[in-house]
DNA sequence: TAATCATATTCGAATATTAGAATATTATCA
DNA sequence: TGATAATATTCTAATATTCGAATATGATTA
């Protein structure tokens, strides 16, 4: 296989690391979702979900449109995650 | 997308999370090495390098045999790390 | 069986991650 | 403009990760 960049690709897997964030972004990969919505679906208290947004973000996996008062957030390459969470998930 | 385990895929995530271990798979990506092999390879030390072995096993993402004096690890499945890698090199 | 090569484990210190509590910010609406 | 809804930030304590140093184990060879 050709060159990989270790850095960047740690970083990206780091971000898939934890449970609540990869419940985040399969909740994502059925479409975009602002902070509220995700409330409703996972156990985590409101801070700790937008750290784990702002985690998210800066790794590149996520981007976010502030919509009238709510922050719309949705994954940057859907195809991609789809496809890392397949794969594993057969594992 | 189907359920997905996100226990067991953050563990996977968090294998792969670290440059050196990244470093690791890719080069196993080429077949399989003994630890002394690898350690020419990466600028680690052994008894660190010996560490992020035992994570990967941990993680199932690695296997090992004993060949005489040297232990020789190996992708469970190659298709899959390449399949990751190669999708997050492209991002 | 003693020496040696190859690798693993243990321990400790430094650092990073995580979650909760408290608070701050930002956008809209009355 | 003041109140409120939606989200983010900061601080802190608990825990996890990472690395190096020292040491242990296991397989082979002399």
């Amino acid at each position: 296989m050709e060159y990989v960049d270790c850095q960047k690709a740690a970083t990206f897997f780091r971000a898939l690391s934890h449970p609540t964030r990869l419940l985040i972004v399969s909740e994502l990969l059925n479409g975009r979702k602002c902070v509220n919505d995700m409330q409703g679906l996972l156990k985590v208290r409101q801070p700790n979900l937008s750290q784990h947004l702002s985690f998210l973000k800066l790794s590149g996996i996520v981007e976010c449109r502030q919509e009238g008062k709510q922050r719309c957030y949705c994954l940057r390459d859907q195809k991609l995650i789809r496809q890392l969470l397949t794969g594993v998930n057969k594992t």
